[in-house]
DNA sequence: ATAAACAATAGAGTGTAGTCTATGGTCTAT
DNA sequence: ATAGACCATAGACTACACTCTATTGTTTAT
């Protein structure tokens, strides 16, 4: 699949796409045979991990830091304990933006408690 | 409170306090009697606000949102129904991360078994 | 053969949220 | 009165994550 079709099947820009090639979170390839064109291919993986990229994007994570989740995933440049301590670092700042999150919401509903009782 | 203690109070700099001041997310007084120096004031209150924007931006909220939240919930310049409605637009938000964040957490647990059982 | 649609790269531009610098004025202690 | 710490404003600069433009080359349909 060529990027076009890529940008269609993600709903992503193909601008957005080159631009996260550019970053290293995802890799299209380069059909050697073919010498008339250097056209990027792309798989049904890639796909599953630009969906991957816009979720862990919209709970707060970097672009750095999901290349770091899809290396730690996807190649064999980190040893196991290394994945593991990345993996649970996310964990971990998961597990924080919860929280807030929780404290948030009750904090806000309170507010509306006190709109609602004109205490303010 | 002048500019430089409510900086070590709240651990902002004076630069975010002014931009937040500029953003119209705080508001300083000025003393009209004293007329050698415009230096702004800042009370109790402002610390608390200071607070509550922290909070806000680590959960995602942009600063024109805080913006509107601190106005629902300060100034008069919204109706009760304007109000709550920003309020439940804002919980209907949090819904939203925290069920994201959940899933990511899922996500991540999985990877981390996977790496664990040498899966990848 | 040629227009339309697609591809790649480089680099400029945008919005958000600061962060820093320059400049000039003010306050406090000596 | 003067050094050192403080204040205000304006505007330049930064990092991040895109987004767009310009340029050039390729493929496909007619």
């Amino acid at each position: 699949m060529l990027i076009n079709e890529l940008s269609k099947v993600s709903g992503l820009s193909t601008h957005t796409i080159r631009f996260y090639e550019k970053c290293g979170l995802i890799k299209g390839s380069r059909n050697e045979s073919v010498k008339s064109n250097n056209y990027f291919h792309y798989d049904e993986e890639t796909i599953r991990k630009l969906e991957f990229i816009n979720d862990a994007k919209s709970v707060g994570f970097t672009i750095k830091e999901i290349g770091q989740l899809v290396d730690a995933w996807y190649t064999n440049s980190f040893t196991k304990k290394e994945k593991l301590s990345v993996l649970d670092d996310k964990l971990k700042f998961l597990e924080g933006k919860l929280k807030e999150i929780k404290q948030m919401k009750k904090l806000i509903s309170e507010f509306k408690e006190d709109v609602l009782n004109n205490r303010c």
